[in-house]
DNA sequence: TCATGTTATGTTATATTATAACATTGGAGG
DNA sequence: CCTCCAATGTTATAATATAACATAACATGA
């Protein structure tokens, strides 16, 4: 298998995805049993269809995914699954397309930072200590109380430019 | 009138806002004469709204307005002048509230950086090179081409916090 | 001036994203 | 079994945004 020096941002096309996916389960189902927090089968569902790529989910798409599997489900279905997979921090919503992902490091708290490809909608999750010290500094110069910073760089990924 | 050091931010309540909308409209049509784009009686109406105050509005807000000024209006008359002024780059969208603010240096290109305060919804546009370097950096390493870096800090402004 | 193409606006309908409100289900603990 | 509570189901609707087509305003050259 090939690497660059990409690779440890966006996933490269042949890498064992469906082994992220097991893995981001797995770790989401440790966290919560630490916190007495219950991944129930539908929490555990949705975040297994947010985790089909390494892309932003909708969630109208979701819920036809849930429907497909013979689930009943609605809107509420959906949204209610969503907002406890943010408050465990298992998943980001990316603002900039109204969008869900699953977050690649849920035992460290941090709010995400995004490079997202216009193109293939790849996303790759950063948590760059500059940009967070960037951002600190004009908070504090501005008497700012940081709540939650938002970084979404969208634009095109190496493999989408080649 | 009092100053403060966070001046440079957020504006304070006492200022002269009036000035701040008249002088933003008046900056619009320089440049939109410059660029031969046409300020119609509508845009420039949408962008006075806009610049209400240093806050973000909501398209519906926005409508409501017009409609309110004897203005024939339905979503696409707010949705189409919105695209050209964020287009002329007149104003920015805040995506994560769905809104829009007025740009402070319309005359330079630039992508927003934002502190916004979740109390008052008073915006603060920053600029600030630390923060674009650090973007940069990051995307550079990734091999990523920034089309449009999204920085839009959630949080309370000092006169909130007070 | 008029014909013509182009841009802007009006109009109707609909798509997309998200939440309110209330009913039902299904365990955990007594 | 009963009770409570969290989770889910269900119906309706709010909030945000765009598609598609019609008309009006405007520029520009014949
Ligand atoms: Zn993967
Ligand atoms: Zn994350
Ligand atoms: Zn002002
Ligand atoms: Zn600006």
């Amino acid at each position: 298998m090939q690497t660059s020096a990409h690779d440890q941002y966006f996933r490269s096309d042949d890498h064992n995805h469906a082994r992220c996916r097991r893995e981001a389960v797995a770790t989401a189902a440790t966290l919560c049993a630490q916190r007495g927090a219950r991944l129930t089968p539908l929490r555990r569902q949705v975040l297994e269809l947010v985790w089909a790529r390494h892309a932003p989910v909708l969630a109208y798409d979701l819920l036809d995914q849930l429907r497909a599997r013979q689930r009943r489900a609605a809107p509420p279905t959906v949204y209610r699954a969503l907002d406890f997979l943010l408050e465990q921090g298992l998943i980001h919503r990316i603002e900039s397309m109204n969008a869900y992902v699953g977050c690649v490091d849920p035992f460290v708290e941090h709010a995400g930072q995004f490079l997202i490809c216009n193109r293939c909608r790849s996303v790759a999750e950063l948590d760059d200590a500059e940009i967070g010290e960037a951002v600190k500094a004009q908070a504090t110069a501005a008497g700012f109380q940081v709540m939650r910073p938002t970084v979404e760089i969208r634009g095109i990924c190496s493999a989408c430019a080649r």
